[in-house]
Formats: structure tokens, C-alpha cells, sequence
DNA sequence: AGGCATCATAACGAATCGGCATGTTTCCGA
DNA sequence: TCGGAAACATGCCGATTCGTTATGATGCCT
């Protein structure tokens, strides 16, 4: 029967019944062996396919023969199809075998796909890092940690949302957010970080120290630094109004109670205020090395060197998300509390 | 930052490097990533994708919550990859996990649809049947197996193709015939079965009756079996080139050397020489089932019971083909030898 | 503050896996 | 026809993995 006519005779309706797909919603018996279907026993039928033999196969994986061989026995064993018969000293596929074969390839070029995308995350060639921070970390740090992350990994999408400390917890909690950079004063009566950040991973970010302007014909604008005291009776110009609650309190701390002429959030305003002599006030590092000294100011630290606390809100276990896991190191790289780049009179030298 | 106007700062070339599909060829880091994904994994991921918690997730499963919880933790001990993260008193997917369980569906269900073609072979809705036999099988054993399996799984997809003893078993040896159908005789010098089969499972399927055909009118038609040699001085009809061998032996065990007057491999033809009174001849018990007796022959047993035995032929291993499984049983089914139908005298009662 | 829901951790037993050593079968060449 | 080589099968062992139960920790809600 080499090439002789071949007397085929089909039983009916062979062809539709093996060719119609599967679509329909999965019986038990093919759920019995979706089950069975290991990833280890796609792999090696697919070697087996690729390299024709149980040896060449176990090489491919490196693996030894006897693993390979085993392999396919179990499967056998557990599910009572056979995936290789015996051809010679060789073995060959039935039909089941090239079945799985088959789809080998879907199967394992979606896991390389999602293996790949992974990596792209991991690699921090892809990811996302959704930002937020308050107002006077805008123009300073967040520019630097854009900078930096994006010099690093070209491919991380970073989006940033400028937020006050309790917005910027609610908006990690939420999931709106993937790494907030808050601040709190030490006696913060409603710190966010304390009853709304339960649940999520709080890092102190270093100190941020509070920094009194001065108009520069201000009496003790010659100080090295200055005794809240004795400024009780000047008019004082309060910054945002969280930053006004800091205020009341170290005033407090220094024994009055401050007269607040004005307030604005808009910490380069308060600054041309106190230029023209309408107050002082207390301004935190950051919101200073944003810009320029004003020529008409002063700039001194407090005599108690207060400060300000900085932290790094994020999910937990988001430490091993690799792009919010380059952030916190980029961030730590930078100068926290921007003391150095802050302290008083060279406030001007930018990295 | 409520939906407070979102200032967003995405650095260069994000979305660019972001969206590019991964049709590069994987990289190391992608490998060793596919190469710690696991189907567990990867069906957990799904799960708490679509169920949104681990408990729910495990349930969903079949798993207790820790079994759940303990796969995601090793998934990211191994690969350094974060899938979840915990949200309140809840966890959430990552970006990883999500990339994970994007995935998983076109995994599942390319596995899925392996399983579901397995479970049609299995299950003998689909598969297919290469069947070899020998030519007085093809009017008899052939269309009783093709009836019974075509009944009992119409889904399999039988062929058949007809061939003496040796190119069947050859065509089985090359993987050209899952199945065949072939026979010996008890001295057969090139038994099929013996050199060329060595590699290849063999089963005994039974002896099939060898007849004698006599003109209507011979002298010996009487006898209810006739010895052999009382016909050594009879011209022969031989029938087809191998059964040719066997009269010589058979002859030869009665101690004469037949007159071969004729040879046809026709075993309709043989009835017809013989009803002619051209001579006398041997026919296997499934030759004669095949047709209804021609009223000038008759049919005798000979005096020792002859037969010649029937194989079925499979490549190792195949028995755990469903498809082959399945016909090996309807075989056995069916009666093998014909004994019981072709019994002298009641030949025609068919099934 | 207490109760419930959810996840995490620890410890344990069972199953699986892969390696090595060795046996069996088949093919091939002298 | 008789080794020898090639290929797969098998038995056994140590290591690992997996899932379970029991228990702890945490967060949400009333």
C-alpha cells in the first residue's frame, strides 16, 4: 500500500464534529483536564514537538532525560491520555500530543508576553508612578524626582497631582495615587498620617526645617537666629492654612499669641508682603528654595531650629512596585529636607 | 485633589516605550520571568482579578485563603514582582498583577481549548482511526468494526486502506496505520510478526477456520470433514499468493505435494472454478463470509481443524489512544475468527 | 470598644519533581 | 549475527513545593 488506491471510507459526520470549536462553555470532563494540563507538561510537548525526541527535548530544557520521560508518563498517568507512542528506538506524538503541541505556542507566547511586559515594569522601562505632593514640593522637589526617575527610566509615565498632606493620604488610600510626599508638624493635632494613613506604608522623609523672613530693615534682621519671643508683637503674615496652625502653636511654644495681619497660601506672595513691611512670617525650606531671595528680604532659622516632618506615603507592599520602588530611592537620593541646598545665605546655589 | 484640575507631568518618551509591543526576542530578564510564571500563578492571578479578594479568589478555587495568599507571596519572593498590594482591610492588584491577569485569559483559555480537543479524543468525539486489513477482512471484520465504532463514536474519523500481512504491518511501523488487521499461519516462514514487527505492540485476535471448498458433486462432499490427503490426487485452486504457502504446508503435513491447477487471488473466483469442477481449494472461514455460498460448492472443515491466526497490529503504546483503544475493543466485540457464523452450514445467518 | 472580615504567618504532612544509576529495546555496522 | 550505540523506561532518593489547619494581626463598621 505504498501508493495504492486508498479505499477511504469516512463515518459520518467525522469532519464537523472533530473541527467544530470548542466554544461552548467548557463540560466537566474538559475541565478535568484543564486541570491536569500543567505548564511543565505543555513545555516539554512542546520541546518534544520542536526536537522530535525525549532526549533532544530534555536537552533543549536542560533537563535530564529521565525527567522528560517522567514528565509525560504522569501525564498519562493522571489523565489516561497518551501523548507519545513508541516509534522505533524513538518515540513520536499521538495525536493528543500534537494537540497540546499545538497550542503550546498560544500558551507559552502569552506567558512571554506577560513575562515581558513584566520585566518592562521591573526593568522600570514601563510603569507608571501617579504623584502627589503639597504646593511647596511642586516646584522643588517633584521636579527633581521627574528629573531624576526620568533620566533613569525613560519609560516610566509620571503623573503628578499637587495636593495638601490629608488629600494626598486619601488619594494613595483610594488608589488614585501612588506615592503622596506629605509633611506634618510635630503636634499636629489632625496629622493625616496618623489616623488616616493606618493601612498604608509611612516613611519619614527627613526634616524640613521652618525659616523666618524678615523684611530686611526688620530690627533683628542682624540676628544669627532669631527667639520666636520676640517677635509677639509683630503682625504676622500666615502661610497655607495648615501652615497657619504651625504657627499658632509655636507661638504658643514661645509663650504668646501671634497677630496674623494676613494670609495667603501663595508662599511668593508672602513673601513680597514681608518685603513691604506688612509682617513676618514663618516659611518652610522648600516653599524658599523655590525661588529667588526677594531683595527686600531676610531669611533666618528659628532660635529652636523647628521643623517641619516630611514623609513618604505609599500602599503597602508598594515598596515592590519597581516604579514607586525608583521613586523612594530617587527621592532619598535627593536632599530630603533641603537643608544644605536651604541653609541660610546660599540659598540660591541650585544642584 | 477631589477632581481638583489634575497637573500632569508625564516625562519624555512614556507612553511611547509604555505601549510597544514586545516582539523583540525576549530578553534574559524576560526570560527568567517566564520562566517563574506557573499556571498556579497565573490562574490566582486570574481569580483574584475576577473576584477581587484573596478569600473570595481562593473559593473560587477551591483553595483555602492561605494556600491563596502564600502563592501570591512566593510568586514575588522568586521574581522580585509585586502582584498585590493591601488597600484597608483588602488587597488590590498591581500594575504587575494586572499585566498577569490580562494575560491569564488568553492563557486559560488557549489551555481550555487544548483540554477541550483532548477531551473530544478522549471522549472519541473527535480522533481518527487509520485502519490496514487484510482483503477477506474487507468485506467482513472491516464493515462490522467501521458499523460498531461508527455508531458508538461518531465522531472518529475512520480510513481504510487494504493490505496483505506485511506492507500492513509495514504501514503501521511508518506510522501510516494506527491499526491492522492481519493473520499468520502457524508456520509461517516470513511471518510479519516475528522480524519486522519487533517494536510494534501485537495481540492475538483469535484462529480463523480454514475450509475446504469442494465441487457439489465430489465424491468426498459427503463426509463431515475431510482428511487432507484422500485429495492429494485433486487439482488445487490457490488462492491469493500467501495463502498459497499454507496449502503447500498444510498438503505437506498430509503428506502429498498438491497439483496447483489454478491461482486467483479472487476468493470469489475460487468459489466460482471450484462450483466449475476445475478442482478443489482451501479458503479461509472469513472468504466465505463474505459472500453467500455459490450453490455448486460445498464447504467442509478439514479433518485437523486448521487455522490461521489473526493480529491486530498497533505501534506501541497506542492502546492509550482512545481512537485505537476503542476499535480494539469493538473488535473484540465483534467474534474474531467468524467461528460461530461461519460455522459449515449456517453461513449465512449474518448478524 | 467590640465584632466581623480579610489577609499574614507558622508548622506540618503529602505530593511532586528532577537527578542518578541502571535496565530494556532497537538500530546499525562489522 | 553479534556487539555497541542510541533512545527510552524504571527504581530510588533527596529537595522542594504545595495546600491545610491553626493562629495572629489589621482594618472596617456599628
Amino acid at each position: 500500500m505504498t501508493d495504492a488506491s486508498p479505499a477511504e471510507a469516512s463515518s459520518a459526520g467525522a469532519a464537523s464534529t472533530a473541527l467544530a470549536p470548542t466554544d461552548a462553555p467548557a463540560d466537566e470532563a474538559t475541565q478535568r483536564l484543564a486541570a491536569a494540563i500543567d505548564l511543565q507538561t505543555v513545555r516539554v510537548v512542546h520541546a518534544i514537538a520542536a526536537h522530535g525526541s525525549l532526549t533532544a527535548a530534555a536537552a533543549a530544557l536542560g533537563y535530564s532525560q529521565p525527567a522528560v520521560s517522567q514528565q509525560v508518563r504522569r501525564f498519562q498517568e493522571r489523565t489516561g491520555v497518551a501523548l507519545v507512542e513508541r516509534a522505533g528506538r524513538g518515540i513520536r506524538l499521538t495525536e493528543s500530543g500534537r494537540v497540546i503541541a499545538r497550542h503550546a505556542r498560544a500558551v507559552t507566547t502569552s506567558l512571554e508576553a506577560a513575562a515581558g511586559e513584566l520585566a518592562e515594569l521591573k526593568g522600570l522601562r514601563a510603569g507608571r508612578l501617579r504623584l502627589v505632593a503639597f504646593p511647596s514640593a511642586s516646584p522643588t522637589l517633584v521636579p527633581e524626582l521627574i528629573a531624576s526617575l526620568g533620566a533613569r527610566h525613560p519609560g516610566v509615565a509620571i503623573t503628578f497631582v499637587e495636593a495638601e498632606p490629608p488629600e494626598a493620604v486619601e488619594a494613595v488610600r483610594e488608589n488614585r495615587a501612588d506615592l503622596a510626599i506629605t509633611f506634618s508638624y510635630p503636634g499636629d493635632r489632625d496629622d493625616p498620617h496618623r489616623a488616616s494613613a493606618r493601612g498604608l506604608a509611612v516613611r519619614a522623609f527627613g526634616d524640613e526645617p521652618i525659616r523666618l523672613v524678615l523684611p530686611a530693615g526688620h530690627p533683628l534682621a542682624g540676628l544669627d537666629d532669631v527667639p520666636l519671643e520676640r517677635l509677639a508683637d509683630d503682625p504676622w503674615i500666615a502661610g497655607c492654612p495648615r501652615c497657619r496652625g504651625h504657627l499658632l502653636e509655636l507661638a504658643a511654644a514661645a509663650g504668646f499669641a501671634p497677630r496674623i495681619a494676613f494670609e495667603t497660601d501663595n508662599f511668593v506672595a508672602v513673601e513680597g508682603m514681608v518685603a513691604q513691611g506688612l509682617g513676618v512670617a514663618l516659611l518652610p525650606a522648600l516653599a524658599l528654595r523655590a525661588t529667588p531671595r526677594h531683595p527686600g528680604v531676610v531669611v533666618r532659622p528659628t532660635a529652636r531650629e523647628d521643623v517641619r516632618s516630611l514623609h513618604l506615603v505609599t500602599a503597602k507592599g508598594a515598596e515592590r512596585v519597581p516604579a514607586v520602588a525608583a521613586a523612594l530611592r530617587a527621592l532619598e537620593a535627593l536632599d530630603p529636607g533641603g537643608r544644605a541646598a536651604a541653609a541660610v545665605g546660599s540659598i540660591d546655589d541650585d544642584v
